[in-house]
DNA sequence: TAAAAATCCGACCATTTTACTATGAAAAAA
DNA sequence: TTTTTTCATAGTAAAATGGTCGGATTTTTA
């Protein structure tokens, strides 16, 4: 039950960029550093995001990129499901076209991820970027 | 964001047994048969489950498996962290010592895996083996 | 115009995990 | 003693994972 790197460290990058929002282009290498990721790395997953709409480029000197929306309608189930696919604990309740098991009617196994699938989907659908800046925001204030 | 095999199969295992909870000890090569599942592979859970102590074997000609309690105490949870291990969508969160990351403290996506993390384990903590038996008998019912 | 700072792109690669298969020993009942 | 079962270990092909590497392209800026 364990999502990849790509997941993980994508929505690093897009918190980072979250953060930054406003402030024009940030470059790759900046967010990597930060978030202490390989560049490199990181490069395929943001043209992951750049190819599902999440993120824009700006290519040049100068350049780097920005979130494609403002933080407040991003939610991590969009990121999560751009880098890893539809969410779907086993493949016969994708979120996506599932090709269907044979005993796909009566399996009751298959209620238990549908369920599983949808509390996953509920909680990540539920948290925008904004969120997350807001709650780093308060403990931030709280550490104070 | 994906089980392997072993929770999914295992799940499906441990289902049949509780189907057949009270009838004695049921021979693997049954439960194979009537979930599809290899075997020899089956083989290999099983024996994880049983030194989970999730199953109690009989050896020998008419030997099989028992469930180690009844259905209504077993629950998915207990199942899957016996073969998939702690439940934690990212490493640094699991239910189990995490080693801990260096920036655990002010990691904000972390409390996102928490949430999330949390959510999977109240649904499969919520839903007994017997539950499902249940479950299955009401569609049945509903078919005719 | 040239250099620097970026994104973009595709190939490669080592390691680990996955989902098995195969073989055979040991135990218990018939 | 034959059959039926669990038990244990080893092997294995394919895929996924988590990167690295090298260089082309675009844009700004000195």
């Amino acid at each position: 039950m364990r999502l990849s790197t790509r997941g993980h460290y994508g929505l690093k990058a897009m918190y980072d960029l979250a953060r930054h929002y406003g402030a024009g282009p940030i470059p790759l290498k900046n967010v990597a550093e930060r978030q202490n990721i390989s560049g490199h790395y990181l490069e395929q997953l943001i043209a992951v995001l750049r190819k599902g709409g999440l993120v824009k480029s700006v290519r040049g000197s100068q350049g780097g990129y920005v979130l494609a929306r403002p933080p407040e309608e991003i939610r991590v189930g969009e990121i999560i499901r751009v880098l890893e696919g539809p969410i779907a604990p086993v493949e016969c309740v994708s979120e996506i076209k599932s090709p269907g098991c044979d005993q796909a009617d009566h399996c009751i196994t298959r209620t238990v991820w549908e369920k599983v699938r949808d509390s996953i989907a509920m909680v990540m659908d539920s948290i925008s970027l904004a969120d997350m800046c807001r709650e780093e925001e308060r403990n931030r204030q709280n550490r104070e």
